[in-house]
DNA sequence: CCCACGTACGCCCTCTGCTGGCCCAGA
DNA sequence: ATCTGGGCCAGCAGAGGGCGTACGTGGG
């Protein structure tokens, strides 16, 4: 076993042997054939259909022995060939398919629960193959029968059995030792907690936890351990990089057994632990651990900044870089300019808008047809400014076919628009809707844009913007395309401030509102505080808008 | 008895990627 | 004013690395 460790690239599986194989087994697994018939129950679960299955022939009373060892294959060598072979040819109407493709990170013999020698054998680790899930029993219990029966029919030597379990040992004192197991006797207690424990050795390592006391020392690094067992792993994970645990399945392999068991159920989708509130279930205690988070609704975790608070550590670390880091990366679409702030949002980007559609889509405006979503709203913008509606009857032009249909109507004098109270007639529903409220609703209180200086009011915006700056009190800031905004409602919300009831006689000639003035802000300086402009106005006086209003 | 070694379980952490709500710019 | 597309963002789970600890066993 421990030569096996030392080797490269061993892989775990189970190997047979005959009597002359090495003393450095693991575990064995004894043929009972008094348990059945068939002999041996080694079997392997295939993909799809019943799974093969092939025997140990008994060969003049000899036991056919299993081990769970790691074994170390040059790559394309057959994990089943050579010396320790496991010579179990198929049995008729066996398939062997199985057997004889085992090569490297290829199928572990599979030990079926209820076949064979292993039917009463409690079920143990469950390990995956290529195509199935194998179960192997407590390779320990057999280990020691078989072994038992070995000696016994050689003659070698004595074999002490302990009373109350399968152990079996070649000396009697790892006999004693082992039958303290059975018995709650804990002599050697912790005088730090209490805490008892069977041997001297667990105690003394158990004290050395308390006291700090690492007598193995790290050669390569600073860190020291309690026992040499974890010296020795720590001295795999960051500096030999040994990984004698390979996944039979993929190309994974782990320091620990522990990890390539949890590993393997990424590939059987075994989720042993249950979440007793939902239907959840994870592959470990430590993901329905964090899992149960979610049902308590705690947030362990909070910005030591903004003392926001989070569920997942790794939240609140992506939470801090992007929100108080300096110098925060971003990631660049590969096919546009686009710079995305994390990469999981890249992968949308790329999907959403880069990746190929089956059937093109036609732009809306042209025959162009596109696979890709980027390149159709790119060809789209390109129609953007296109002045496509030309009157007929004079050099107006514009982007919209309703300007054109309002415009038309300067040609044919037609006044669709009538006041239901005094029958006056208007092209533009807008114009329509401005007299009704200035003749006929008593309850009609128009929005006023005051100079906050000297408190004059203005129907329009841009009048008192032009008053304002001769007033000295404010600047304009030009300001080149609508920006993006998080203040975007603060901004709105100042507006109020200067926004006033007050009756007013205007409302006439709307349609002229410039729009140049609605690519600027007003910012009024009071008290050194610059104050948000009032931007929907602005917008609110858009001929678009006006526009809309006409259409509904 | 002691040590080395292997096994097993647990804990904590990081990295990663998906999801859906939110917000904003543009139509 | 409304709708829509797309980036931003937190929530959440999958997978894996590394270490702490307890325990059992073989062998010197």
């Amino acid at each position: 076993m421990d030569a096996a460790f030392g080797l490269v690239e061993p892989f775990t599986k189970i190997k047979g042997t005959g009597e002359e194989d090495d003393e450095d087994r693991v575990a064995w697994v004894k043929e009972e054939s008094s348990a059945c018939d068939c002999g041996a129950g080694v079997t392997a679960l295939d993909g799809g259909g019943d799974p093969p299955e092939w025997s140990l022939p008994p060969e003049e009373g000899e036991k056919q022995l299993l081990t769970l060892q790691t074994v170390h294959l040059e790559a394309g060598e057959d994990a089943f060939q050579g010396e320790h072979q496991l010579s179990v040819p198929p049995q008729n109407g066996e398939r062997a398919g199985a057997w004889d493709g085992a090569g490297l990170l290829q199928p572990l013999v599979v030990v079926q629960q209820g076949h064979g020698l292993l039917q009463d054998l409690p079920a143990g680790v469950a390990l995956s193959v290529q195509e199935g899930v194998c179960v192997f029993y407590d390779l320990e219990v057999i280990q020691s029968s078989i072994l038992q029966e070995r000696m016994q029919a050689k003659n070698l030597e004595t074999v002490f059995n302990c009373d109350l379990c399968a152990f079996t040992s070649l000396r009697i004192s790892s006999l004693n030792r082992h039958v303290k197991i059975h018995s709650d006797e804990k002599r050697h207690v912790c005088h730090l907690c209490l805490k008892a424990f069977r041997t001297a050795t667990l105690l003394r390592n158990h004290v050395n936890a308390h006291t700090g006391t690492r007598p193995y020392k790290c050669s390569d690094c600073d860190m020291a351990f309690v026992t040499s067992g974890e010296l020795a792993r720590h001295r795999r994970y960051k500096h030999t990089l040994e990984k004698p645990f390979k996944c039979s399945i993929c190309k994974y392999s782990s320091v620990e057994a522990s990890k390539l068991k949890r590993h393997i159920r990424s590939h059987t989708g075994e989720r042993p632990y249950a979440c007793y509130l939902c239907s959840y279930a994870s592959k470990d205690t430590c993901k329905l651990k964090r899992h149960m988070i979610t049902h308590s609704g705690e947030k362990p975790y909070e910005c030591y900044v903004c003392q926001a608070r989070f569920t997942q550590s790794g939240t609140m670390k992506i939470h801090i870089l992007q929100k108080h880091g300096e110098n925060v990366p971003k990631y660049q679409c590969p096919h546009c300019s686009t710079f995305i702030a994390r990469k999981s949002d890249l992968g949308v980007h790329l999907r959403n808008l880069h990746s190929y559609m089956a059937v093109a889509v036609k732009c809306s405006y042209c025959e162009a047809a596109f696979h890709e979503r980027y390149a159709l709203t790119q060809h789209k913008k390109t129609h953007r400014n296109e002045k496509r509606f030309r009157c007929d009857q004079c050099s107006y032009a514009c982007k919209q076919e309703r300007c054109l249909l309002v415009h038309k109507r300067t040609h044919t004098g037609e006044k669709p628009f009538t006041c239901l109270c005094c029958g006056k007639s208007f092209r533009r529903k807008q114009l329509l809707t401005v007299h009704f409220r200035k003749h006929h609703d008593s309850n009609f209180k128009p929005t006023v844009y005051e100079c906050p200086k000297c408190g004059k009011g203005y129907s329009r915006w841009s009048n008192m913007h032009k008053h304002a700056e001769n007033c000295g009190l404010v600047r304009a800031k030009a300001v080149t395309s609508r920006k993006r905004s998080k203040g975007k409602k603060k901004k709105r919300e100042n507006l109020k401030h200067v926004k006033q009831e007050v009756n007013l006689e205007s409302f006439q000639d709307v349609s002229t509102v410039n729009n140049e003035h609605c690519a600027s802000e007003i910012v009024p300086i009071l008290d050194g505080i610059e104050t948000a402009a009032p931007s929907e106005q602005k917008t609110e006086m858009t001929c678009e808008m006006l526009l809309n209003m006409m259409d509904k």
